[in-house]
DNA sequence: ACCTGAACACCGTTCAAGT
DNA sequence: ACCTGAACACCGTTCAAGT
């Protein structure tokens, strides 16, 4: 994970992680199969993250807090991000989340089916946000190192006469990531009645 | 693209292009400085999609195409979605339809600050549903070859008694997704009032 | 059980040389 | 202007051999 994290996924190979340890590369191959089952039980700890999954009592609150963890972590982690993505559903972390955030909405008074959307469609837009964000993170830090302030993204450079209403919204497409989060967060909860 | 559809991201190489082109793999880089650039190029084409952007003149109808759209085209060449995802803003053809969509949510009424969340909301949403149905299909095609019929995706396979909200769900979880991802789509747009 | 080290079959990219 | 081909500095992974 140190490794990732400072070097981002391009920085980590498996001659890398060998000189990290003071042990030949492929002694790893001991322990994991393919480099890729590696960085997937590294994407299944970013999805756990830190934090114990909330439990207050409030179902809209519970919700939010575990959405804002996963989007915390993933940020934490930012090259790592795509990698969550990209895996296959069945990590055990990422199923205790679900089966915990499908709780809450069942626990909302959603029926099944509509639990069910309600989760895709929170869990899709949270990985979207946080990859896009994380994405703009990680170009940061390969370009300025790893101790850069993360500046927010850049207004839009393209001539305004092309596209117009883009140019019209640019100065708060450029804004604060996190607000915009939540923002989008209350959206979604709101229309499901939560 | 023709090698990126067939053998994935992973199967497409500057020797293998060369291959394919007969030509020697280092002439490339007389057209496109890095690899990566060929790449962006390429994801560039998958935003820009086959169809021109509507414009029935109906902003909820137009918006639910151009989305529609968008997923289209990345499930079309799933291998490269995740590409689609880490490219930084600024392709061609992405601003072209972020324009065209921000219009149309002006054009049903919202302020512009409402505009640009409700425009990054709808992005995130369709990107990351895309997305992880490409992963599956990504998944699928290597598994059984590029003509192999995809499956829906299976359901849980874990212990129902560690999770039992997701075995709740889980049928509807495993059910369709385009039907899924139109739901999400209204369930948004009903949020926003349009 | 775990680690080593040589080896295989690849990569992306650079650069001098050709036409 | 464009292509070639050798070369550099890497990869992930396998496998026989060691302890």
């Amino acid at each position: 994970m140190e490794i990732v994290d400072i070097g981002g996924v391009g920085g980590f190979s498996m001659r890398a992680l060998g000189a990290r340890l003071n042990i030949d590369p492929t002694a790893v191959y001991r322990h994991f199969r393919t480099k890729n089952e590696l960085l997937e039980a590294l994407a299944d700890r970013v999805v756990r993250g830190d934090e114990p999954l909330p439990h207050t009592g409030d179902p809209r609150a519970d919700l939010r807090e575990t959405f804002a963890q996963l989007r915390g972590s993933l940020l934490r982690h930012p090259t790592l991000a795509p990698i969550v993505l990209r895996r296959p559903p069945g990590g055990e972390a990422s199923w205790e989340r679900t089966n915990h955030a499908i709780g809450l909405l069942r626990q909302a008074g959603l029926p099944d089916r509509q639990a069910s959307d309600a989760y895709t469609t929170l869990l899709f837009y949270t990985l979207g946000h946080a990859l896009t964000e994380a994405r703009h993170t990680a170009a940061t830090i390969a370009r300025k190192g790893p101790d850069a302030t993360v500046t927010p993204i850049t207004a839009i450079g393209s001539s305004a006469s092309r596209y117009p209403h883009l140019a019209a919204v640019a100065d708060h497409l450029a804004a604060d990531m996190r607000e915009q989060f939540h923002d989008g967060l209350t959206l979604i909860l709101s229309a499901l009645a939560i």
